[in-house]
RNA sequence: GGAGGGGUUCCAGAGCGGUCAAAUGGGGCGGGCUGUAAACCCGUUGACUUCGGUCUUCGAAAGUUCGAAUCUUUCCCCCUCCA
């Protein structure tokens, strides 16, 4: 088996392919391009995407080279794969800025130095804005049926629950099969890769390929990742997983990955990391703490730089390891007289930004989570002035895993 | 077009004139156990509070009443069945 399916498969990503040897043979004899289409509906990519990257990253380090689709066009319409409703249309501004910090996210990951495998970045807004309608429905519509196109599960779920599909949302899967025509007569791409839920629109294209420029075309699907918990990847009580430090810091990426399940270790660390799949069965015996820890930080300084997984490391360290006063606790800078004037606990949390709700943080009070300097706060009146501050900052902490620093300025 | 059911706090879902800031479950948060995991146990889960209370919430608006999530009217939105 070629090299690139071998891993694919050895690290899980692999679900279902079009036709596996042929794909095989064509990933041995020469450099191949392969597609993974990213829709521009949200500002950033997530956790949930990540999977997909790692396909394009593992693509490249075999010497082939990846194409990242934009949706920009596409989104426009919608994919209904999944969705049972219709989802709010964006404005052109709104994709157009999401598509432009989709890129450059997918540029931490890929790597840009070989000529001959860099990424190329196409927006399929740039073909489809300017189709002709009689033209497209002559050259491309005629090798639609409607009849298969019913039994689309992302179409045929929609009708069973008598959910209403637009006849916009029901040319998506045209759409994207036309994406992957117009990359194969432009750029030769011979492979689209995408979640298990693609595989439908995958096939369409590799299809309308070979009735339309009769050329062979591959599809390949990796699969829905399920997490122990039974939860969805990516998407937390607190919200998504940004790949993003706007939306979430590098701190919390790490801790993100810090946190996974036990049972979930193993396999995050042959999809989300590039450490050997060999050398991770040799890990399995090692101290899952530890494992955790690694994951950490290799998936946030493949994101944000060895730096900030440092940094990240750093901070945890401090924050778990119970009664320190850190200088690596993220910090606040407070004017000196606001402590001079004596301030309420209450107040100074409020201040923090650590909980918004003065009921919550009595509350929080009356359960022994709050805690200056280490030690338990229970009198939710408590006055503090400068003698909690030593030399001229004191730690503030919620719970076992919010902790901040508190300076004087 | 006809007949009916419904919109309740983060979610699901009870309540159907006062005792309702609203049962119960899930989730969240906090505490305990521990390993920043899982499982389990306990507490908590609208806001503000001088801890006595006060204020704002049950699709929207108006009304009946000493008093409405609960009754009436109008409006908006969902769903089911029949044709």
């Amino acid at each position: 088996m070629n090299k690139f399916l071998k891993e694919f498969k050895d690290r899980g990503f692999f679900f279902q392919c079009t036709d596996e040897n042929e794909l095989s043979n064509l990933l041995n004899k020469q450099r191949v391009k392969a597609y993974i289409g990213f829709d521009c509906t949200a500002e950033s990519l997530h956790v949930g995407s990540l999977l997909q990257i790692m396909c394009l990253k593992l693509l490249q380090s075999h010497g082939h080279q990846p194409i990242v689709l934009l949706g920009g066009g596409t989104t426009r319409i919608g994919d209904p794969s999944g969705k049972d409703k219709t989802r709010k249309i964006l404005t052109d501004k709104e994709i157009n800025k999401n598509s432009k910090n989709i890129e450059k996210i997918l540029k931490k990951f890929l790597s840009t130095k070989d000529k001959k495998t860099k990424p190329i970045f196409v927006n399929n807004f740039k073909w489809l804005k300017n189709l002709n309608y009689i033209s497209f429905l002559r050259d491309i519509g005629k090798h639609f049926t409607i009849n298969k196109m019913l039994t689309f599960d992302s179409v045929k779920t929609r009708l069973d629950r008598e959910q209403s599909l637009s006849y916009m949302e029901f040319n998506y899967m045209i759409l994207q099969a036309y994406d992957f025509l117009e990359l194969n007569k432009k750029e030769k791409c011979v492979l689209q890769i995408g979640g298990s839920d693609q595989w439908g629109n995958i096939v369409n294209g590799v299809d309308l390929i070979k009735r339309h420029l009769s050329n062979q075309a591959y599809g390949l699907t990796t699969p829905l990742i399920t997490l122990a918990s039974g939860a969805k990847m990516g998407k937390t009580e607190t919200g998504a997983i940004w790949l993003d430090k706007k939306f979430l810091s590098s701190y919390d990426y790490w801790q993100f990955w810090r946190n996974t399940d036990d049972r979930d270790v193993i396999q995050f660390l042959k999809f989300f990391t590039d450490i050997e799949v060999e050398e991770i069965e040799n890990l399995k015996n090692k101290n899952i703490n530890e494992l955790k820890i690694l994951l950490a930080n290799k998936t946030t300084e493949m994101l944000h730089g060895r730096e900030e997984a440092k940094k990240s490391e750093n901070i945890a360290r401090e924050t778990f390891s119970g009664n320190s006063i850190g200088s690596n606790l993220p910090s606040i800078k407070v004017k000196e007289n606001l402590i001079n004037n004596e301030i309420n606990i209450v107040d100074l949390v409020i201040i923090s930004k650590l909980e918004k709700s003065k009921s919550e943080i009595r509350r929080l009070i009356k359960g022994n989570a709050v805690k200056i300097n280490n030690d338990v706060i229970n009198d939710e009146k408590l006055i503090i002035n400068k003698k909690f501050f030593n030399e001229n900052y004191c730690k503030l902490s919620i719970g076992k895993k919010r902790h901040l620093k508190i300076e004087l300025i």
